[in-house]
This record gives C-alpha cells, sequence and structure tokens, in this order.
DNA sequence: GCCGAGCCTTTTTTT
DNA sequence: AAGGCTCGGC
C-alpha cells in the first residue's frame, strides 16, 4: 500500500483506492472527507493516471483552493498542480469562455454578481409595469432562478407577468452580452448535452470526475455532471445528506440520496468514525439531526472521550451574550494561553457579527470576519471594478451607467435617459447610442462635449486593456487619475476617516489587481473579472491564512471548518430556525444548519440564546430555540449567565429560571 | 445638472 | 442602524 493510504481506516482505504465506476462516499462531519479525496486523487496519480484527466468540484472556491494545496503537497514534481480545480460555475465560466459562439453569446460576456442582476432588474420592471403597479426585483429575480435551476421553461409573456419579466431580463442579459451565475449553469448544460464535439471534446479532458459537497448540488449541477461523465461513469461524489443546507437554493437533497438512479449501481462507502470532536459534542449532535426525517441512516462515534461538557447558556440581551463570549475568549487566551485562532462564533444571519466585534473592539481582542459583506460591494470598488468591466465589455450597460456620471462630469440623469431611449429605439446598448452622432447631436452642447470626453476616456483605455502584457495596476491607476477619482471622492466624503476608507480599498482592490496579474499572466482582464464575480473569497486568501484572530462565520460558511472552541449564539427561536424557514417548510434544513454548527467544534462548545435582542433598533422579547429542547442533556450543563455573574446567585433564583426555562421548552 | 434632507425598507443563508 | 431613493432648492 502506498504511502498516503497507509495512514486511512479501512472505509477511507476502501474509498481513496476505488478508481473505476461511480463511487459515492457518505462522509459524516469531521470523519475526514477532505483527506480521503486528497489521498483518491494522490493515488490515481499514482497509479499512473495523468493528473490534468482529473477534475475535482467542489463547493467553494476556499474549498479549492485548499484542496489544490493539500493535493500539492502529496504528489511528486508538482503533479498536483495539474489537476483541474474548481468549482461547478467556475468550470462552466472556463468552458463558456472557451465555446461562447456556441451558445450564442460573445467571448467577452461579462458576469453579473447579485447587486448587478438587481439593477437590470429594475431596468427591467420600469419599462414593464404599469403605473401604480409594484414588483420585488429580488423576488422576481429568485422566482427566475428557480424556475432555471428546475429546467422550466419561460411561460407565455402575453399571458403572464412573470413571463413577461423573465423573457424581457433574458433578453436584455443576452443583448448585453452578460450572464448570471443560473446562466453559467444553465449554458454549460446547454452546451454539453446539445453539442456532441464539445461533450466528446470534455470527455477527452475531463476522464476521472470528483464532487465534493454533493450533497449541495443542483438539478442543474447533476445535469451537468451526467452530460460530463460517460459510461463507465468514472464518478466519486462526496457529501453528507445532514449537511445539506442549501436548498434554498435549489440544492436537490435527492442527488445524493437516490445516488443510484442517476449512475447505476454505485460502490457506497460511509464514513462514521468522527477524528473532530469529543463524545459529549457528538452525542448531542447527533440527539438533535435525529429528528429530521428521510436520512441515510448513519451513527458518528468518537475515540476521544474528552472531558468538557457542552454548555447551554442563557443571557440576558445580545449585548451580555456578546460580552460573556469576549471575555471567556479573554480569560482563555491570558490563562490558557490558548491562542484566538481556536476560537470561532458561528451566527445564523451576517448582522449577527456587528456586536460580537463591537465587543472584540473593546478588549482588543484580533477577529477576522470571514464571508461577511463583500469586499466587491464597496462603492470604491465597485466604481473601479465597472470601469474596468466596461473596459472590456462597453455594452454593458448596468456598468456603463454606473460610470456614466462617476465622477460627476456633467452627464445627469436627462441625458443618461435620453441615450437609453435612443438605444433602446435602435436595438442597442447605451455604448452605442453614446457614439452615434445622430444622438449626440439631440443634446445640448455642453452634455455633448461631456459624453464625448467620456467616450475618448473609455477608447483610449479600452484598447490598453485589451492588449497583451498590459500592467493593469499601471493602467488603473492612470485611469483613476485621469479621471480625477479621488477629487471626486474627496468631496464626497462627509468625513476624512471616510475618505481614506475609500483609499484603503482602492489600494487593497489595485493590490489584488497586481496580485492576479502575478499569478495569472494569461487571462487578463477577462481572467480577473471573472474571479472576481466567481470567488467568494472576500479577501485575498494569504489574508485569511495570515489574519489571526477569533474568526466569526456564518452558520453556512462555517460548513468544512473546524475550531477548538466554537460559540454558536442567538439560538432563538426566529433566528434558528430563521422565521422564514416555518413559511418557507424549511425547518428541517436549519436543524441541519444547527447541526453543521456543533460539529464544528473539536472540545469545547458553548451554545447561548437571549431574553431580549435589539433589532433595527428596537429591542425584542426573544424565545430559546425549539432545537433546544430537542437536545439530549447527558452530556449538557445548563447555567444562566446573568445569575452567574452576581456575586452571590442565590440557589433559589437558579432553580426558579431553570423551571422556567424546562416550561419554556416544553410549549414547544 | 447638482446636492442635501428626509423618508423608507431591510437579507437568511451564497455561487 | 444604515444605506438607498426621492424630492425640492439651488
Amino acid at each position: 500500500m502506498s504511502g498516503f493510504t497507509g495512514t486511512l481506516n479501512p472505509q477511507q482505504r476502501e474509498a481513496a483506492t476505488h478508481i473505476h465506476g461511480p463511487l459515492l462516499i457518505l462522509a459524516g462531519a469531521g470523519t475526514g472527507k477532505t483527506r480521503v479525496v486528497t489521498a483518491r486523487i494522490a493515488f490515481m496519480i499514482n497509479e499512473g493516471i495523468k493528473p490534468e484527466h482529473i477534475l475535482a468540484v467542489t463547493f467553494t472556491n476556499k474549498a479549492a483552493a485548499e484542496m489544490r494545496e493539500r493535493v500539492k503537497d502529496m504528489c511528486r514534481d508538482g503533479m498536483g498542480k495539474k489537476v483541474v480545480l474548481g468549482t461547478f460555475h467556475a468550470f462552466c465560466a472556463r468552458l463558456l469562455r472557451e465555446f461562447a459562439e456556441h451558445v450564442g453569446y460573445k467571448k467577452n460576456f461579462v458576469i453579473y454578481s447579485q447587486s448587478e442582476q438587481i439593477s437590470l432588474m429594475k431596468r427591467v420592471l420600469k419599462s414593464l409595469l404599469v403605473k401604480e403597479e409594484t414588483l420585488d426585483p429580488q423576488k422576481a429575480l429568485a422566482r427566475i432562478s428557480k424556475a432555471k435551476n428546475n429546467g422550466e421553461e419561460i411561460g407565455d409573456p402575453a399571458m403572464d407577468l412573470h413571463a413577461a419579466v423573465a423573457e424581457k431580463y433574458a433578453d436584455e442579459m443576452r443583448a448585453l452580452n452578460v450572464m448570471d451565475f443560473d446562466d453559467l449553469l444553465c449554458l454549460g448544460v446547454k452546451l454539453l448535452e446539445e453539442n456532441a464535439v464539445v461533450r466528446e471534446t470534455l470527455h477527452q479532458r475531463h476522464r476521472y470526475v470528483t464532487v465534493d459537497e454533493f450533497q449541495d448540488t443542483n438539478s442543474l449541477q447533476m445535469r451537468l455532471l451526467r452530460a460530463l461523465v460517460p459510461a463507465p461513469y468514472n464518478v466519486c461524489v462526496v457529501g453528507d445528506d445532514d449537511q445539506s443546507i442549501y436548498g434554498w437554493r435549489g440544492a436537490e437533497i435527492t442527488n445524493i440520496t437516490e445516488f443510484e438512479n442517476f449512475f447505476p449501481d454505485p460502490t457506497v462507502v460511509k464514513l462514521e468514525e468522527n477524528y473532530r470532536s469529543t463524545t459529549a459534542i457528538l452525542h448531542t449532535a447527533n440527539s438533535l439531526i435525529k429528528n429530521n426525517a428521510g436520512r441515510r441512516p448513519k451513527s458518528l462515534w468518537s475515540r476521544n472521550s474528552g472531558k468538557e461538557p457542552v454548555r447551554l447558556v442563557a443571557a440576558q440581551d445580545d449585548l451580555e451574550e456578546a460580552e460573556m463570549i469576549a471575555k471567556e475568549i479573554e480569560a482563555g487566551y491570558f490563562n490558557n494561553k490558548e491562542p484566538y485562532e481556536s476560537f470561532a462564533v458561528l451566527f445564523r444571519t451576517n448582522d449577527q457579527s456587528r456586536i460580537l466585534e463591537q465587543a472584540f473592539r473593546q478588549r482588543k481582542i484580533t477577529y477576522r470576519v470571514v464571508g461577511a459583506r463583500s469586499f466587491f460591494d464597496r462603492r470604491e470598488v465597485k466604481d473601479v471594478l465597472s470601469y474596468l468591466t466596461v473596459l472590456h465589455n462597453p455594452h454593458d450597460d448596468i456598468s456603463l451607467l454606473r460610470i456614466l456620471n462617476t465622477p460627476t462630469r456633467g452627464i445627469g440623469g436627462t441625458t443618461a435617459e435620453l441615450a437609453l431611449e435612443h438605444s433602446m429605439h435602435k436595438q442597442f446598448s447605451v455604448w452605442v447610442a453614446l457614439c452615434d452622432e445622430s444622438f449626440l447631436r439631440q443634446i445640448p452642447e455642453k452634455s455633448r462635449n461631456a459624453v464625448r470626453a467620456f467616450t475618448e476616456v473609455i477608447c483610449k483605455y479600452a484598447s490598453a486593456a485589451s492588449t497583451h502584457g498590459t500592467d493593469l495596476v499601471t493602467m488603473t491607476e492612470a485611469l483613476i487619475g485621469e479621471v480625477e477619482y479621488m477629487k471626486y471622492l474627496q468631496k464626497l466624503a462627509k468625513k476624512p476617516e471616510e475618505f481614506h476608507g475609500w483609499e484603503n480599498g482602492l489600494a487593497e482592490f489595485l493590490n489584488q489587481l497586481g496580485n492576479y496579474q502575478e499569478r495569472n499572466k494569461k487571462d487578463g482582464l477577462s481572467g480577473f473579472l471573472d474571479e472576481v464575480t466567481l470567488n467568494d473569497e472576500r479577501e485575498d486568501k494569504d489574508d485569511i491564512e495570515k489574519k489571526k484572530g477569533v474568526c466569526l462565520i456564518t452558520l453556512h460558511a462555517s460548513k468544512g471548518l473546524e475550531f477548538p472552541i466554537v460559540y454558536l449564539p442567538g439560538l432563538e427561536q426566529g433566528i434558528l430556525p430563521h422565521k422564514r424557514s416555518y413559511e418557507e417548510g424549511r425547518v428541517d434544513e436549519e436543524r441541519r444548519l444547527f447541526y453543521v454548527g456543533i460539529t464544528r467544534a473539536r472540545q469545547k462548545l458553548t451554545l447561548s440564546f437571549v431574553r431580549y435582542r435589539t433589532k433595527w433598533g428596537q429591542k425584542q422579547t426573544e424565545l430559546p430555540s425549539p432545537f433546544l429542547g430537542e437536545l439530549d442533556r447527558t452530556y449538557v450543563d445548563e447555567m444562566d449567565y446573568t445569575m452567574h455573574m452576581k456575586e452571590t446567585p442565590s440557589q433559589e433564583e437558579n432553580t426558579n429560571f431553570f423551571a422556567g426555562l424546562k416550561a419554556m421548552l416544553a410549549q414547544e
């Protein structure tokens, strides 16, 4: 047995050495899944399979990057570097860049992220809705996304408003040569299903396919996989149905629970020995998840008996909860020399992080917020990014309109409106309108000059941007200088700190652009733009590594990670399970989310909830999460923080509180 | 065309 | 609480 599979347990080894034919690895939390997948890839390479024939698809870019590292370490001679790795979306983007013409796009298409989709949808709704009618752009987009992911056709636009919106949106996207995330998958599937030549090319290119986090794939991704993998189906999927938490995004848990319906006679390997957590943590997790119906039966166990019980803490309000966590972390750091990196706080919604950040800052505890509001959502970054996008594809109206008068250059709403009208009339992009003499004749001289100056700048830099080997950082700096963007920001800023924040944002952006070009010399601007929209790594890779401190992260983003000491605050009715999950019938998924959170912890786990929480500036009364009532108490210590903090907590008070708590939980 | 004041809603999660 | 959007004065 080769070295890298020698340290695996029998089940792990079975999975890692099975190469041909469909393989389903059911890997519970903490069972060494990533290790098995990487060992398997190393094993394949060792068996003589060319690394460039191996395709590994992960759920996030972070996971892809991590896997790349580990595969690289396991293989000789830098062979691991040649393995093709990425998310489904990134894979499709690459594919479509290569074959864009086959699906009716030009190669310089731009990928729209959410905010751009919303802008476009607003425009669509504006043009379609009559006076008092209103439709929420986000809801309209959600509806379209769902339909696309289910492979539904657009209905009759004449009969149904929603169909009309969907059609108009699709037409606009195509006209602007832009795609959204769903389009990447849809068009990727279309390309593979309908074009035998392309399909054959890809079969030759990717002969062994591995998909990680398979429980989170949707039906389009399954279709893509099926088109990508011909008989005898050299496909390996890895996942855990108990950790399926992306149903709201169309994930089909049946992809994994009914895998054999898609790929016949798969070899199924179960990994059940957990190497991460203590028995107390696992036992508690198991007692929770067994309340879900329709699972693949599975029982996790651990050799690590540990000694720390799980704690369930009640706090008065969110402030007290945050302070408790901060104080404990501080104490752990000073008393037990526990580094801040050992701690993580996992929460349901992003806005829960704010109060924690405040508490940490007060105590000078270093922390990092993973996956919070995107760096690329910041105004200064968005502006410059829009410039670069327009240089790449000037027909992208949304990006163009964003920068048309940013910085203010005398092209106001009236002119923009006119240009838009002209472009619609002529069935072409706003950019074409701006360059069109017959349009320019219609507007006052002042505006005309402003527009001419603008189009000139764009043309000038567009040619630079498309020239191979241009230093993009230098170019962008020159562009920023030429349009006097900094001056504009300075004027815009209400406080000097605000301006400095923007300055830093820009510096960081240019830094990332430089890093990108360092790494990737051949793909140029379009490669960078793709990466920016597809990459969920809000911070630079090195940054996450380098930046030390307590990890603040959403439950969703925490999947796949582990920490010695974990806090799960805000375990309240309406937060977890989130109140909207009731309406949407997704309470089971919330339970899995809780399960994911619990199983992130290696040694010590603290669950907490509060009685009062401030939301939108208002204090609200909270109830404990009904999930807390489902936890088996064998290894759970319950305590009340408010009383604990008093000098002499009277026995009576404690008893009363717990009686009350029990009563509350019993109601559920 | 520009800019500030005030009003209003909001994301649950992410590729 | 805070960012986005509209309206009205310049």
